[in-house]
DNA sequence: CTCCTTTTGTGAGCACTGCTCTCTAATTGA
DNA sequence: TCAATTAGAGAGCAGTGCTCACAAAAGGAG
């Protein structure tokens, strides 16, 4: 049952799309009343809760799948990254419940959520975090407040980081999401979209070159 | 009328965000039939793209108010980006509208969308063209076809553009969207939202030097 | 096996939604 | 002034999330 209803509201979910989720739907799909999907699932907002911790730990299970442990630190992240980029463009809608807007009047338990939801993010930042500072943050600095938000981010991570280091990854962590979702998304227009797996081959070798991981040789197109 | 439908409409939004849009609820608020409604918007989906065209030009108003065209590059630069984030906190059902996940089932016409749409990022890419393209970009290369789609894109803009730089520039646009919107949606947790502003600032100075435009003088914190 | 309790499902029903249809009132312009 | 257009009213349809009283299973203890 339960399963049923997370297999038909992810059906529903990549048929038309978070706002399209109905409970009576999913019902009629199981032959079953509606009543009966409430004794599993509290409510609607709920029955999203489950689908984001599945998205979440689908997304973490294919991005850090195929991780070969012998392989540079360049290919690591660079198979992360890509696997981000192929789950994303295979699931769009669970990607934009995971990194997109977040549905409004909702806000997901954290409880539930983090563990799953920063799977891969440690991951990332675990690999970037073994490289090095990059020069432009090495040459700024931060403030005694956000380097020791970092510190303790990163020991979280069970990471022990340079905080300006962690400045970069961030920025980069997020920059990632933000070029992903203007493929998935579209946001560029349908013409960059033919060109995603380049710009985002681009963007890892500069990311790479920047944090200066191991195994990062320029590949010059 | 029509005034009054975007008045109420946008309140929705920032209370309760876009999935809480109610026709119905606008006639109320309007102290009229809600069949009265449709007379000026012929569904819920085209009240959306009223909205969305609406956010992108007040987003667009707010990001390019105060361009001081006697400040250097960098200034401009950073004038833009802060501008946005402000805009972003200060609406972020909108800013989820404009450069958040699609409503599901629903593709802005880009004939109406398009030009408000593309206001900040062609002030925000024509600013990036008059720099140098970055270090890492130069070493790398593109691809013939995505060189072509680059030249021809920027050309929409007016930008005569090396295709390495416009790359990097793209980038450049998607990360600042990524983390714009992993602030505005709390996705690096509470703890970094009170930092949002610093890391902002970093990533501008990270990113005025690497286009090295006017005026960028490291500024350590 | 019987009896009791807990779980799971039913179906009616409430309040809401987007949207359409027919009808009426108001506003135009010749 | 009078027809034509426009703007609004209000009933109604099909759909939604969700609740509630009820009935059918499913276990577990004696």
């Amino acid at each position: 049952m339960r399963e049923g209803i997370l297999r038909l509201g992810n059906a529903q979910l990549a048929e038309a799309g978070a706002s399209a989720l109905s409970v009576r739907e999913i019902a009629r799909g199981l032959g079953v009343a509606s009543s009966a999907i409430y004794r599993h699932v509290a409510n609607k907002e709920q029955l999203l809760t489950l689908l984001i911790v599945d998205a979440y730990s689908d997304l973490a299970a294919a991005a850090l799948a195929h991780l070969d442990a012998d392989a540079t630190q360049a290919e690591r992240f660079a198979s992360i990254a890509t696997g981000m980029r192929i789950w994303a463009l295979a699931n769009p809608s669970r990607w934009a419940l995971a990194y997109g807007s977040p549905v409004p009047g909702y806000s997901a338990p954290a409880d539930q959520t983090n563990e799953p939801g920063t799977r891969v993010m440690r991951a990332f930042l675990v690999l970037l975090a073994a490289g090095e500072t990059p020069q432009g943050a090495a040459r700024r600095g931060a403030s005694a407040g956000l380097q020791a938000e970092l510190v303790s981010g990163a020991a979280e991570f069970g990471i022990d980081a340079d905080p300006l280091l962690g400045i970069a990854a961030v920025g980069a962590w997020t920059g990632l999401i933000g070029l992903i979702s203007a493929e998935v998304f579209q946001q560029l227009g349908p013409e960059f979209a033919a060109h995603g797996e380049e710009l985002l081959a681009r963007w890892i070798d500069e990311t790479v070159e920047r944090f200066g991981l191991a195994g990062g040789d320029p590949r010059p197109y």
